[in-house]
DNA sequence: AATGTTATTATGTACCTACATATTTTGTCA
DNA sequence: TGACAAAATATGTAGGTACATAATAACATT
């Protein structure tokens, strides 16, 4: 039924813009329960293909976008998948107030005592991800008491910390000496960065750099 | 309601590959109905927190992944939002059999006519994108007839042409000669690229490497 | 005409019920 | 013991109802 509604308005050929008939009208053309239409909608409207608005109704997105959904795993993980050996090595664990950047992807006004973290992450023995990371210590004290030689922050704080929101930036930069000295390339090689900033009600928990290899992908899955 | 379930159970204290009670309990423990229930696990199920089984029951995710969606807009759109002048030029359109990479994106065996687009999206009068795309002739046979100088082949297909698979792929190159000519930069240097891959009904679409100049961002929406 | 109040309207959320469906467990029979 | 059928189980989907909420339109008041 979901389906069937999915492929009434999809080949009902609504243009970009387009005002649908309100649930109950469809409900009643497709001879089913307001509710059921209710559910189909939502799904357009979380797939990004219509808006829908109380009182306003429900239209076809004037402004298509292409929405895609990543799938970032562990990167321990990421590595085994592929069937390789994973490794990895802590290269700076050290104490700080952090800067006006790291402020930044917060949205912090006060700062307050965080844990600079940085490591490189080992695919068969090579290179694979330098991660720079910065954990609030105020939002997880218990970080403080983790060396993060045995598993890296990456793993512990995916584990440890659940986490209720997520800002995630893409984006390409240029090896600079450090990076091309630590990942083993040459300094102005490609790279690709995630970033990502996570928060648990509001509360910081962490922000990293993940700067991978020459060769990264990410892909969407499904 | 549905709030204070997620809460009930991120605060909960399950670990990974944890089993959670039956949505039935839950709603009994809460106070609430099942569907009400149903509801807020099929939220943390969408974002990838935990994983559902009929029968098997409800388990938090044992390699929990960071799911991050992806607005990726119409360029157009994403410059003008930027307060940008928006302009476009088509490079080169021209038909032919694509080459054996263009197949592989498409998972095809049997080669058929294609459309050859590059163009380059500017903003402010700067080279902002180039794309270089191939569009299959026998899914959108009325591509022979635009010609995407007036209008992009980016905008046009989201426009007028519905799909029902899309692939992404993200990742970042170093800008050969050609690339650093077209887009004004020098060669050598970090560029981001987005390439999609969409299908109608397991009918190829189009396929398109959009290489972004330095700086460019990808961001998540929500 | 500017302002504040009150309907109206379409979607959002929740409740409850019934049945479908996928999976596993159990039972039965050769 | 092995194979196959039947019961049990937890989630998935749909129906239908009631009320909440946001946005707008209509109306009245000064």
């Amino acid at each position: 039924m979901r389906d069937t509604i999915h492929n009434a308005i999809l080949c009902g050929r609504y243009g970009p813009g387009d005002r649908l008939p309100r649930d109950a009208d469809l409900a009643d053309n497709l001879n089913c329960a307001r509710s059921t239409v209710q559910r189909a909608m939502q799904d357009l409207s979380n797939s990004g293909l219509v808006e829908r608005r109380r009182k306003g109704g429900t239209r076809v997105r004037s402004e298509p976008v292409t929405r895609a959904t990543l799938n970032i795993p562990i990167i321990r993980r990421e590595v085994e998948q592929k069937g390789a050996r994973y490794g990895h090595q802590l290269i700076r664990r050290s104490q700080a107030l952090p800067p006006r950047k790291v402020m930044a992807k917060f949205e912090l006004s006060t700062p307050h005592h965080m844990l600079q973290v940085e490591a490189l992450h080992f695919s068969n023995g090579c290179p694979y991800i330098l991660e720079d990371r910065w954990i609030s210590l105020k939002t997880v004290p218990e970080a403080r008491e983790v060396d993060f030689t045995q598993q890296s922050a990456n793993e512990w704080l995916l584990l440890n910390q659940p986490y209720s929101r997520c800002d995630v930036s893409l984006f390409a930069i240029s090896a600079n000496d450090r990076f091309a000295d630590l990942l083993q390339v040459k300094i102005g090689v490609a790279l690709f960065v995630v970033e990502r900033t996570t928060w648990i009600d509001k509360a910081p928990i962490t922000t990293v750099q993940a700067i991978a290899t020459p060769g990264y992908q990410l892909l969407t899955r499904c």
